[in-house]
DNA sequence: CGCCTTGTAATACAACCGTTCAACAAGGAA
DNA sequence: TTCCTTGTTGAACGGTTGTATTACAAGGCG
């Protein structure tokens, strides 16, 4: 009698699910406000959980927002490589295909570059983060070599070195995709594209000095082995 | 009698005098400490004052930051244009010397990155952030158009839409910039410059052909005006 | 039905935040 | 020398932060 439980005051949640709520509760609070929306409270609440659950499920908040990093940009690499992928298709357009994918419409959301700059931020100073950004920005420079090196088996393109194409192919597409969010009327997705194809399309036809194989025009090796100091053309 | 001053407790500044070395003493904070370094404690520990006299000098700590945000980026640019005009070599050898001087050890900086993320992440909340960056953007992407108008003139070069060329060179150097100021072993300084240098080139030979000008490729024109379609320059 | 594991809530805590304000003193002016 | 302007201090305020800890209850198991 009088026991009356009506709605039971919370749900309990397997682990697993708990977390995987959490990192999406947090991907929305960073999308929201940005470094603002990390922390524990605002978190907590927009799961619609109490704020201590979190250090029940992480150690600590940033090892949360690790979690988030990691879920976010492996999902963002996986859902761009899926709508470039097409074996019917030639590599080049393949490519076009991924170039339209990284400059979409919910590419280009300011809440996502805000995101995207709280993880940043943080790789400097947290060691977890540091590996996140490390693998998944390796990752994504191993799907842009592995598009280009399709791209170089077809036509009769002089060879060019892939990682250092790689690098320079990424790093316009970062830039674009930057002041892309955070001015959106600086210039037009399509003109986004259209400057990263005309760069392969430069690159296929042996215009970059600097990235063709086999010469000495060597500034753009791997700065491991020792260093030495030859001309760079 | 017994007045015995000794040392003063304080020094009185001019306002202006002040006012820099606040501006200076943010500039470091944020440096070191990142977004944790925008705090009024820290940067009036770091000035050597108390936490009172920032808000006596400044209506809040963002005015603050976007004052340290307007100095760095005006200082900057300024610098490496001074590196870069040199009126007795040709305008080729002047946007080289650009690229070399952006890539300098010092732009490269970890801290100066760290920096540049708290302004980019303020720069979406707070208008007066807003208004420093498409300010300073405007006069950097402006120097890029000049830099970019001179080597037109020279040789038989065929026309190229100045404005669009200069978004997207100033992406690709925004997008090394950031990938060698978050791992410095992904590529060498040179590298990033030969990437530039290669990218001017190929666009002098016309291998852009979305920045022709007079063509029809019109993606990147300014999206402002009610849309003519008539090509510029 | 009752126990027991454990996911969850709620509170407590010390440290920090930006801003306000009254009191002080430095240093030029008269 | 005295006064007065004003740059400057330091405490106070209400709010936030991340984390630790305690008490609770949900829901499977015997």
């Amino acid at each position: 009698m009088a026991k009356t439980p009506g709605t039971p005051k919370f749900r309990r949640e397997p682990p697993v699910a708990r977390r995987e709520a959490l990192i999406e509760a947090t991907l929305v609070c960073l999308r929201r406000f940005g470094h603002e929306g990390m922390s524990v409270r605002q978190i907590s609440a927009q799961a619609g959980v109490s704020a201590g659950l979190i250090n029940h499920h992480f150690p600590s908040i940033t090892t949360l927002v690790a979690a988030a990093y990691d879920s976010l940009a492996t999902s963002l690499l996986h859902s761009i490589r899926r709508q470039a992928h097409d074996v019917s298709k030639t590599p080049r357009e393949r490519l076009r295909r991924f170039f339209e994918a990284s400059f979409a419409p919910d590419l280009l959301d300011p809440g996502l570059f805000n995101t995207w700059l709280v993880f940043w931020s943080m790789v400097s100073h947290d060691a977890e983060m540091r590996a996140v950004h490390d693998r998944t920005y390796g990752a994504y420079r191993a799907t842009l070599e592995s598009l280009l090196g399709q791209l170089r088996l077809d036509d009769d393109i002089p060879a060019f070195k892939l990682r250092p194409a790689a690098i320079g192919l990424s790093a316009l597409m970062d830039g674009l995709w930057i002041e892309a969010s955070m001015n959106s009327r600086t210039f037009k997705p399509a003109a986004a594209v259209s400057l990263c194809e005309d760069w392969t399309n430069a690159l296929c036809a042996g215009a970059f000095p600097g990235l063709r194989a086999g010469g000495r025009a060597s500034a753009l090796q791997r700065p491991k082995p020792p260093q030495k100091t030859q001309s760079e053309s």
